[in-house]
RNA sequence: GGCGCCUUGGCGGAGUGGUUACGCAGCGGCCUGCAAAGCCGUUUACACCGGUUCGACUCCGGUAGGCGCCUCCA
């Protein structure tokens, strides 16, 4: 077990983890109104990774990935679709859990709906209302910035600097910071829950604080996480009510992973510039979505364009290769590959540096293509299985009986120096799906298919 | 305006006070009947200006540009 340390949003500083306890990683999952796109992949696709690694290294590692299933926008998307509330979030519930799925890096350990937690919310919301960090006015109830000293903190901004642009007439808050806790039911809104404050719902940032502490072994978390657009106001809202309820951190390290980014811009639905997972996922396969987002490091936001999946197709293809090649090589990994193993682990035990560990990979690829490295293959299993790319192992198998015997009757005719007879076969086979690569030891086919 | 962050070779993208990141693409070569795959080589990379230092892409200060958050957002 190695030291593994994570920068940490709040303090600016790297933190190690502590080995000795069960690590406990909270990270906001998705809103559901609608199909996700590759940016909503990120940190799904980080902290699964993160999580199957510090397991890999003895870690005691459990990962939560909530769904907010009750939101403003779902109402919103609902409306303007014809459709119920409920029925929305469920269609997109399911779109989410089968989207990820196909990723095929497993699924969290645990994944509440808010919609399931209604009760915790409501028990949360009351005890911050006896401890008058809460106030109920008019069915909504509110939590009282002011009474949090410690508010900003994570994001490193001051109350008093914070502008609101909202005056205070007619507003059922009593100061403009304040934010939502419970919302009552208002026109149009086709769900409620039923509350002490009367029938309503809860705000944005409350399910994940209900959430969190249902689902850890008490605070604070060992990590919370999440995309580096929640810090403000979400994480620094769920920080007021937790720690206002509770008296102790909310989490010892914060982790945010930085945006996904087309044309320098933040992929967002509101910003139109989506890319969706699923059609991703169609055009260019798991692996390449995968080998695409752990091909920069989490916390930097990373360059989207349908030309880095198709580089995701091409390093993968290399990987593939050298398993076609050297798959089957039984050898015991020599020094290089331990040594190489070891700086691959090293790289992501540091922040979790998944573009040091793929150069790392990369280098010791190189290296057994070289004949300086042996007994790479079982080496480089473990680190694919450690970026979620395990798959790329996997070798083809089964050639069909056709292409076996065309492959035959092509080696017959190179034999005998009918090259043009030769290439009509090697054509004929690569409309079949088969590209034929000749080696010292003989042809052999391999699958045309991309990723 | 406030807070946080960024600026690396054709593109993507790490990192370090002094040595080739890595990948993709391109070009040349080896191998091959020709290809493919693989290997080798290759295209004067670190926004700009000062400072610290024996030495800075790497530290400090400033300038310019960009991004994120401050409203829903992974």
């Amino acid at each position: 077990m190695r030291e593994v340390s994570v920068k940490d949003t709040a303090s600016g500083e790297r933190k190690p983890i502590d080995p000795g306890v069960p690590v406990s990683i909270y990270a906001c999952g998705p809103t559901v109104y609608s199909r996700i796109h590759i940016g909503n992949a990120r940190p799904f696709v980080v902290f699964s990774l993160f999580s199957r690694f510090l397991r890999s290294e003895g870690y005691d590692a459990r990962l939560v990935v909530n769904v907010t299933d009750i939101n403003d926008k779902i109402y919103e998307a609902a409306t303007a679709a014809g459709v119920g509330s409920e029925d929305l979030a469920k269609e997109m519930t399911a779109a989410y859990l089968a989207d990820t799925d196909r990723l095929g890096l497993g699924r969290p350990d645990s994944e509440p709906l808010a919609s399931e937690t209604i009760g915790p919310i409501i028990d949360l919301i009351e005890d911050l209302i006896e401890k008058d960090n809460a106030y109920e006015s008019g069915g909504d109830v509110y939590f009282s910035v002011r009474s949090f000293p410690d508010y900003g903190s994570l994001s490193h901004r001051d109350p008093d600097e914070m502008d609101q642009g909202e005056p205070d007439d007619g507003s059922p808050k009593r100061d403009p910071l304040d934010f939502a806790l419970w919302k009552a039911q208002k026109e149009g809104e086709d769900t409620s829950w039923d509350s002490p404050w009367g029938p309503g719902r809860p705000g944005w940032h409350i399910e994940c604080s209900a959430m969190a502490e249902q689902e850890a072994d008490g605070l604070p978390l060992a990590i919370h996480g999440g995309g580096s657009d929640l810090v403000f106001p979400h994480h620094e809202n769920e920080i007021a009510q937790s720690e206002a309820a509770r008296g102790v951190p909310l989490a010892g390290i914060w982790m945010h992973n930085g945006m996904i980014e087309t044309d320098r811009e933040k992929m967002s639905k509101s910003e139109g510039n989506i890319f969706q997972l699923s059609k991703a996922l169609d055009r260019y396969g798991s692996e390449a979505v995968v080998s695409f987002l752990v091909s920069g490091h989490y916390r930097q936001p990373l360059a989207f364009g349908e030309e880095g999946l198709e580089e995701a197709v091409a390093r993968n293809e290399r990987i593939r290769n050298f398993f076609r090649e050297a798959g089957a090589d039984g050898a015991e990994p020599d020094s290089a590959a331990l040594e190489s193993l070891e700086r691959f682990r090293d790289a992501l035990a540091d922040d979790f540096n998944t573009p040091q560990a793929l150069a790392e990979l990369f280098d010791l690829l190189r290296r057994a293509n070289q004949g300086e490295a042996s007994g790479v293959a079982p080496v480089m299993r473990e680190m694919l299985g450690l970026l979620g790319l395990e798959r790329l192992a996997e070798v083809e198998e089964g050639v069909d009986e056709e292409a076996l015997a065309l492959l035959e009757e092509r080696e017959t005719a190179r034999a005998g120096g009918d090259f043009e007879q030769a290439d009509r076969i090697r054509d004929r086979l690569a409309e079949l799906g088969w590209e034929v690569r000749d080696s010292q030891d003989g042809a052999s086919l391999v699958r045309l298919n991309r990723s």
